[in-house]
DNA sequence: CCATTGATTGAATGAGCATTCAGTGAAATT
DNA sequence: AATTTCACTGAATGCTCATTCAATCAATGG
């Protein structure tokens, strides 16, 4: 049917591409194999299998195979960041909806399939000897738990609560996500992102009944 | 000073010792490596090196690598089970006291030092694609979560609270033990183990204020 | 003492893997 | 059409590591 007119049909792949989508399969292609294979698992022959291109690949678009982990990793905590980051822009929402929507972004299905949380914690699992691990990832979640500690804030002056730390709540709710996240990994038939965002809004609610419900 | 009597001194060490004493060097100079080098690190002429024995002897002890870690693995699980069973078996303990010494067996130094921390880490890295880490993890897990759910529901009737689930608030308990033991390993500086009890504490008060105080 | 048993040693083996690089081929430029 | 450029290929290289095993050594029993 097609002739080799390249304008119609974008489904001849071509023999070359641009390097942002070759690194971009190979990242996927990466999170694929980490998620089927752990990290130690994972090698550039597997994931260039997996990408369904060739293994000298890696190497050219990658200083290191380290380096691909490395971008694999921000990659997906830019992901995360970018969804509760653009969800709390608007500026017609309330200290609580925003805090809401961290919580829903942290739960939502593009960031927490079971894949992806495999990723997450095969990486925390060498955070524990990797600095470099550590120290990325913090950057977004200090920034996380600032925003929520200020969110916090904000809802015990309207509300006029008394007794809640709002750093004391935004570590909790910090523990919560990670938490959740653990077991949605390890016990996916008891713990869902759905249950897990309910249970982190009955505990918001039951520190400040004014401003969630259940 | 000393002869060769091999009564008065045990610092000789014999170059020989019973099987147990010799698997539980190397499940501990696995727990060193690990901690230090990642799973994907720990080698076992690092782990025989660390434990001063030679290289092998973990094929002689255990029947492969894997074997080790999966015993690395149980040993901790069973250190820690020990410990928070231990804790509640007191007949003169209520529910309240019983649900704090949980808690506090969940973050007892012992347990989670960044050392075990890490391990535990590193374990739960690989337990999104190997079942066997998954399951046996799991065993003990659910009965501790069965536990909490008892116990909170002892102290629903007894202070006839309206409202909390006991399911919920132990699903909420265990996402908190995870998710604070993931903090203390990436920012030990914010997160302690006292703090992390305290939260806890915080959180079952605000649930059960006739059972907890702050 | 000698023999036997069982723990211990570490060199040798072989498999797996990241990385390199000389070469291929297709597009862009002349 | 020739040349240059650049993405791409995958065999070859050299290293690391788990596992094996023949030899060693110490204790125990005869």
């Amino acid at each position: 049917m097609t002739a080799t007119t390249r304008k119609s049909d974008k489904e001849k792949k071509p023999r070359t591409a641009p390097a942002e989508v070759r690194r971009a399969q190979l990242i996927d292609a990466t999170i694929t194999c980490i998620s089927k294979y752990g990290i130690s698992g994972t090698t550039l022959t597997g994931v260039t299998k997996e990408a369904g291109l060739s293994l000298g690949l890696v190497n050219f678009h990658f200083k290191s195979k380290d380096a691909l982990l490395t971008e694999t990793l921000n990659t997906l905590a830019a992901e995360h960041r970018d969804l509760w980051m653009k969800a709390i822009e608007r500026d017609d929402l309330g200290a609580a909806d925003k805090l809401t929507a961290i919580v829903e972004a942290q739960f939502h299905p593009r960031i927490c399939s079971r894949k992806k949380l495999a990723v997450w914690f095969a990486f925390f699992g060498e955070a524990g000897h990797r600095k470099s691990y550590r120290e990325h990832s913090s950057r977004f979640d200090i920034e996380r738990q600032e925003i929520c500690a200020g969110l916090c804030r904000q809802i015990i002056v309207e509300g006029a609560y008394t007794g809640p730390d709002p750093e004391g709540i935004s570590m909790t709710m910090e523990a919560m996500f990670d938490g959740f996240w653990l077991n949605m990994l390890m016990y996916p038939a008891t713990f869902t992102g759905k249950a897990a965002v309910a249970q982190v809004r009955t505990y918001l609610a039951t520190l400040f009944p004014g401003h969630f419900n259940v």
